[in-house]
DNA sequence: CCGCCAAGGTTTCATGATGAAACCTGTTGC
DNA sequence: GCAACAGGTTTCATCATGAAACCTTGGCGG
């Protein structure tokens, strides 16, 4: 009945799912990361209903990914800003980007392209990388159950 | 009314959400990448509904993220198992993971984690890079709409 | 060759989430 | 003072989700 919760999971992937794995808060974020603040920001770049936005904004305000901030102009009014863990998802997005790019497009189709700002170049495909920086395939990988430590490197 | 489709939008990120962004999907991705091919070894792994187990996997398989095989012991029955195209999201599960490792744990919680097999080590965090291999945080991007055409680097 | 069991689904039905549209509320511009 | 507008909330119809029951096919023990 109720949509299952992965909010306790032990596995990462199935934990993130709970905040971000719905339909818009992802876009949302992409919104934000490129300059969307405002509530109206959202809605017309976005194109959903305002109830929807509604709840998504304040669920992630509540989840640490967004921040409000009072608008500078408009005292009864704030702004929608990311918190650095908002900003942490950028890195979910190029990823889901470039497979999208790489398997969901066909040639000459319209489609909005991530560029290097100061070249105009394509940034580089992401790739895994072992602690000596070869390359790791999925196959390289293996999971182990452990207790949290939090890696001092960031 | 009904739930809003990504299928034809021109940003790849909410052309991807439209294939993998609900609550089951990239899950079975994960257990598909650590060995999963049968239908009950999906079921056991993720714990939802066979209906909805059912209705993924039907989905997957027409989106060419999975394609079947024969069953090499039952003639009837068949394994599912990851296209190149499935195999690609390999990099989306990493980003993810590597998000929620970084915001959703609090120290000493049971957490699954990924390890270079030869070695047990962590792998490195994943990092954009331009063209000329110098980093790129979200302001350095850009973005420009384009006809697509195919990367020949892949 | 008969009956039973398990894998791999499909059907049914109650409930929660989604989305369109209407409505509310506080400012600001005129 | 009043219309317009941003920024929501409420209402209601519809869709998707999930639990449980049911079906179907092929081994297999006797």
């Amino acid at each position: 009945m109720k949509r299952t919760s992965f909010g306790t999971a032990r596995c990462p992937v199935a934990r993130s799912l709970d905040e971000i794995g719905d339909w818009w808060t992802l876009l949302i974020v992409r919104d934000a990361l490129r300059g969307s603040t405002r509530f109206s920001d959202f809605e017309t770049g976005l194109g959903l209903a305002k109830n929807i936005l509604s709840a998504r904004l304040r669920k992630m305000v509540a989840d640490g990914i967004l921040q409000t901030r009072p608008s500078p102009d408009r005292a009864d009014r704030h702004e929608y800003h990311l918190t650095e863990k908002g900003r942490g998802l950028h890195m979910v997005l190029v990823a889901l980007r470039q497979w999208s790019e790489a398997n969901l497009f066909t040639q000459g189709e319209p489609i909005t392209r991530m560029r290097d700002k100061r070249t105009g170049a394509p940034p580089r495909r992401l790739v895994l990388h072992a602690a000596d920086n070869t390359p790791l395939a999925p196959e390289d990988i293996t999971f182990r159950m452990e207790k949290f430590a939090a890696d001092p490197h960031g």
